[in-house]
RNA sequence: GGCGUCGUGGCCGAGUGGCUAGGCAGAGGUCUGCAAAACCUUGUACAGCGGUUCGAAUCCGCUCGACGCCUCCA
């Protein structure tokens, strides 16, 4: 494995609001959190969007030489639709609505989640850990949080007494907040509260009878508040204090502030160096969101069976597409936008593939360690993915006219070329060249060049009604002819 | 109402105190029997109004607009 850890990594860091230099706590290992979904539902490309920001920082991180620990955990225990005391928690409305078992529910989506993250050609995680399977170490992290005094025991539920923590700690300095504005802001919901204040969020909730996800603890037979599983799961496989947690922009406040509240008022020690926030992707200018409707599936890009979209679009267009964007940018989802893209990504796929076939001179006339660099440079910036994806199109122009004869390159430099065009382009952005599998590797590639054999006999003849009537059959059935200099070749669409 | 983000050429989308982002579309060209595809060339934009500066689209202030969070949410 080659390192590559000189190359110096700047964070923004959500927390300091700058971008810093990434320094891990342990040379060569990186221990990074990421907030996963509840799996109530189906994946929307919203979420998949931040997942897949994190899964490019997970491959760079790798690539460079790390040793990373990546922790995202599936949040599998329902929590409730608002704050208010009473009410259903997500999982199990959908599994009444369904009259299925609540971990039914949790099974479908989980697996229905895996699907997706792997067609778009996700890494897993190191640990993917369940919020079910660590409700011991939540119960024993409430009582310590209980213990150093933030946290009080109202008729078997337990709350985290914010405005006692922000006496001693800061409350709100990842979201900029200031308790004194919560406090004139929080919206009175209905229903009796047990709260002291409303900023007070739960850490232990008594079941109403009829909850069926419920566990015995000291407090009442109940479940655990949703911001305490990310703390005990990061805890326990990260340590109390690690590298990177990221997640979604709107669980910064307040799950993520929360999560900090938890730690200090846990163990005294602020969890996380590096707070990193991926943006929304919006559609329409909204939000994509499940409770709005507003949102599209990605079996649906993959099938063109949406409203928004003209066509079918294939999971790597649709993943370029997203990573043509800042991972903190708002990007917005458009039909034009995902065409635009899926023309650039073909291009960019063709000059890949046509590396192989350059023929090497004896000088370049192309810095290729200069433009390499530069790759690693973009990345280091804060995972600039839009900009390393400029660069990778500069060295499709150059290869590109190498092939027309206006540019050289060694083969040394067609070598290093070559190699770093596959790292970037797979190892680190996680594409595939979707459009041309199968071509090469079945009996059809066999077929088809019989077909161009015969086109071309038909075209010396100047037999053109045949030679056409080949051309554009084939292409009825979405196999493409390209006339090039070197003779004919085909594509799939 | 509070906090925050943002407003870039036809579209998408980076970045920056003075020097080309990139992709798509459009235009011109090469190739071709004709096409398609491919390739080459081409664009001087940064919401408005003030201010700082030798110089700002980039920094500051205000205005207008959009979005997000403040309640479950990636």
């Amino acid at each position: 494995m080659q390192l590559f850890q000189n190359q110096q990594i700047k964070i923004y860091n959500s927390l300091s609001g700058k971008k810093e230099n990434f320094k891990p706590i342990s040379d060569g290992y990186v221990g990074m959190y990421v907030c996963g979904p509840t799996v109530y539902s189906n994946v929307h490309l919203g979420n998949v969007r931040t997942f897949m920001s994190f899964d490019m920082v997970f491959r760079y991180l790798k690539h460079l030489g790390y040793k990373v620990r990546y922790v995202r955990n599936i949040t599998d225990a329902g929590h409730l639709e608002n704050d208010a005391d009473v009410g259903e928690d997500r999982i199990a409305k959908k599994a009444r609505l369904e009259e299925i078992e609540p971990m039914e529910v949790v099974q479908r989506y989980t697996v229905d989640f895996h699907n997706i993250l792997n067609t778009f050609n996700f890494l897993p995680p190191s640990i993917e850990p369940t919020a079910t399977g660590h409700i011991i170490e939540q119960i024993e992290l409430i009582k310590t949080i209980v213990d150093n005094g933030f946290a009080y025991e109202v008729n078997g539920s337990v709350y985290f007494d914010v405005h006692k923590f922000d006496e001693t700690n800061d409350y709100g300095k990842l979201s900029k907040r200031k308790l004194e504005d919560l406090i004139h802001n929080t919206r009175e919901l209905d229903g009796q509260s047990d709260k002291k204040n409303p900023q007070d969020f739960a850490l232990w909730k008594k079941a109403e009878p009829q909850h069926i996800m419920r566990w015995p603890s000291p407090w009442s037979d109940g479940f655990p508040g949703w911001h305490l599983e990310c703390t005990a799961m990061s805890t326990k496989y990260l340590g109390e204090q690690f590298d990177i947690h990221g997640g979604g922009m709107d669980l910064k406040f307040p799950h993520h502030e929360c999560e900090i509240a938890q730690n200090e008022a846990a163990k005294g020690k602020t969890p996380v160096n590096y707070w990193m926030h991926a943006n929304m992707l919006i559609m329409n200018g909204k939000k994509m969101a499940k409770s709005t409707g507003n949102f599209i599936l990605p079996t649906q890009i993959f099938s063109g069976e949406n409203e928004h979209i003209t066509k079918a679009f294939s999971p790597s267009v649709a993943r370029f597409f997203m990573l043509q964007a800042h991972y903190r940018s708002i990007l917005d989802f458009t039909n034009n936008g995902l065409l635009a893209s899926e023309k650039g990504f073909n291009r960019l796929m063709d000059a890949v593939n046509d590396i192989d076939t350059i023929k090497p001179s004896t000088t370049s006339s192309f810095d290729i360690l200069e433009w390499k660099q530069k790759c690693y440079d973009a990345m280091n910036d804060d995972f600039n993915s839009p900009i390393l994806i400029a660069n990778l199109f500069e060295a499709v122009k150059h290869i590109n006219q190498i092939k027309e004869g206006n540019s050289t390159s060694s083969s040394e430099d067609l070598t290093i070329l070559k190699e770093t065009m596959h790292t970037f382009v797979y190892d680190i952005l996680g594409l595939k060249d979707t459009n041309n599998e199968g071509i090469g590797t079945d009996k059809l590639s066999g077929a088809v060049d019989l077909l161009i054999k015969l086109r071309q006999e038909a075209r010396a003849n100047k037999d053109f009604a045949l030679s056409d009537k080949i051309r554009d059959e084939l292409a009825d059935v979405g196999i493409q002819l390209n006339d090039g200099k070197e003779g004919t070749s085909f594509t799939i669409n």
